[in-house]
DNA sequence: TTCCATGATTGGCT
DNA sequence: AGCCAATCATGGAA
């Protein structure tokens, strides 16, 4: 096996006169300074600059490093003119501004009339759901992470630096463009993945809230029937406190802030049409009454829970003397078109409660609030 | 398809 | 924060 070739050192230098150190050492002195100026302290390495530039070495190193450079330079690639418009930055470009997360670029001060958004613009409907909120959110992230001069200022950083350089070591002018031009291509590569990301999380937030619409289901009957027994059973007051609420989203197999929406849905129609509701209120004053009947007659007697003082089982609904007042509050606040108040059905015609306030609207000699009934059953009774 | 019922949302009020 | 009133959008019956 033959011997691997040996590289044919380079021929002995001319002799030459002796310099005052030699020079094998002289240039490694220079290499290293250097090599630490970036380990000094500002000043430190200004001065070093300084010496280095004037170091009579200097021209000959310069020159040795630009021979070196040029034969093994890596190939630049050609960098191109100006990038072709992105076809995919444009179309998120078109999106974002259709979305109100970014704004259109104003082009001088006669545009800025046509191009200024007012927020109203900016509303991003969605079947009347308002996505403002995010889409500021996210306008507000984009300009934040990603600010227009940022690109333009470190590109000038960068060029800076260069030309700094370019004293102690060759930069040419069409390094310097392909630098630029990286940094321009770093930018807009991120540029565009931001921009890629924030129509996403709009498309997703677009997408929910279009779901969370659409997939609306009526209650099961189940649900229905708890809140209107509930509701029924405390025409009086039908305010709910907190607890009684997560026991009635409990029961009904829906969250707490359904039985709000409910109770504030109910109350209001109710209230805007009693009279058709009548139907309905004797309904489940009539089923309450059936299960108070069962339950009285050796059915369950024991309390499980008891939200309000007086009443028996989860809901004061259950009790005997919750029907008695359900079937009164209902001929008091029912009152027909005359405005004469209904007989209710045990046939004794009574006097109108002064707690039925929460209808002021429509019975404005009611006096109390809803706070001082707070749900209690107790109010009722006192009636 | 239309109409009504109903659950959800919004803005204003206290 | 809770409530009211208006409104929107969907479900479901006719």
């Amino acid at each position: 096996m033959a011997a691997p070739q040996r590289p044919v050192p380079p021929p002995p230098a001319p002799r030459r006169p002796a310099p005052a150190a030699p020079l094998g050492r002289d240039t490694s002195d220079v290499l290293q300074q250097i090599m630490a100026i970036t380990d000094q302290s500002l000043d430190e390495a200004q001065a070093r600059k300084h010496a280095l530039n004037c170091h009579r070495m200097k021209s000959a190193l310069f020159s040795v490093l630009c021979e070196i450079k040029g034969k093994t330079a890596m190939s630049i690639r050609q960098h191109q003119e100006e990038d072709p418009p992105d076809a995919q930055l444009l179309r998120l470009d078109s999106m974002l501004l259709a979305e109100g997360v970014s704004r259109p670029e104003k082009r001088g001060r006669g545009a800025a009339g046509t191009a200024a958004t007012p927020e109203a613009d900016l509303r991003v409907s969605c079947g009347g759901v308002s996505l403002l909120p995010c889409t500021r959110l996210l306008s507000h992230r984009l300009a934040h992470l990603f600010p227009p001069q940022a690109c333009r200022e470190f590109t000038t950083h960068v060029t800076n630096l260069l030309r700094e350089q370019s004293r102690v070591r060759p930069v040419s002018s069409r390094e310097m463009e392909h630098m630029v031009g990286i940094i321009h291509g770093k930018f807009s590569a991120i540029q565009r993945q931001l921009k890629q990301s924030t129509c996403e999380a709009v498309m997703t937030l677009r997408s929910r809230l279009l779901d969370a619409r659409r997939k609306r289901r009526n209650f099961s009957k189940q649900a229905t029937q708890v809140l209107n027994e509930y509701f029924y059973s405390h025409l009086s007051n039908p305010y709910p406190s907190e607890e009684t609420k997560e026991e009635l989203a409990r029961k009904g197999g829906i969250t707490v802030s359904q039985v709000s929406n409910w109770f504030g849905n109910k109350r209001i129609r109710y209230k805007k049409n009693s009279g058709k509701l009548q139907e309905e209120a004797t309904m489940y004053s009539e089923k309450t009454s059936v299960a108070t009947k069962v339950r009285g007659s050796g059915g369950q007697t024991s309390c499980q829970s008891t939200p309000s003082p007086g009443s028996c089982g989860p809901f004061p609904l259950t009790s005997g003397g919750d029907m008695v007042l359900t079937l009164r509050t209902l001929a008091f606040l029912q009152p027909p078109p005359g405005g004469a108040f209904l007989q209710p059905p045990g046939g004794v015609c009574l006097q109108p409660p002064a707690h039925s306030s929460w209808q002021r609207a429509t019975t404005p000699q009611a006096a109390s609030s809803p706070a001082e009934d707070s749900g209690s059953f107790n109010s009722d009774v006192s009636n």
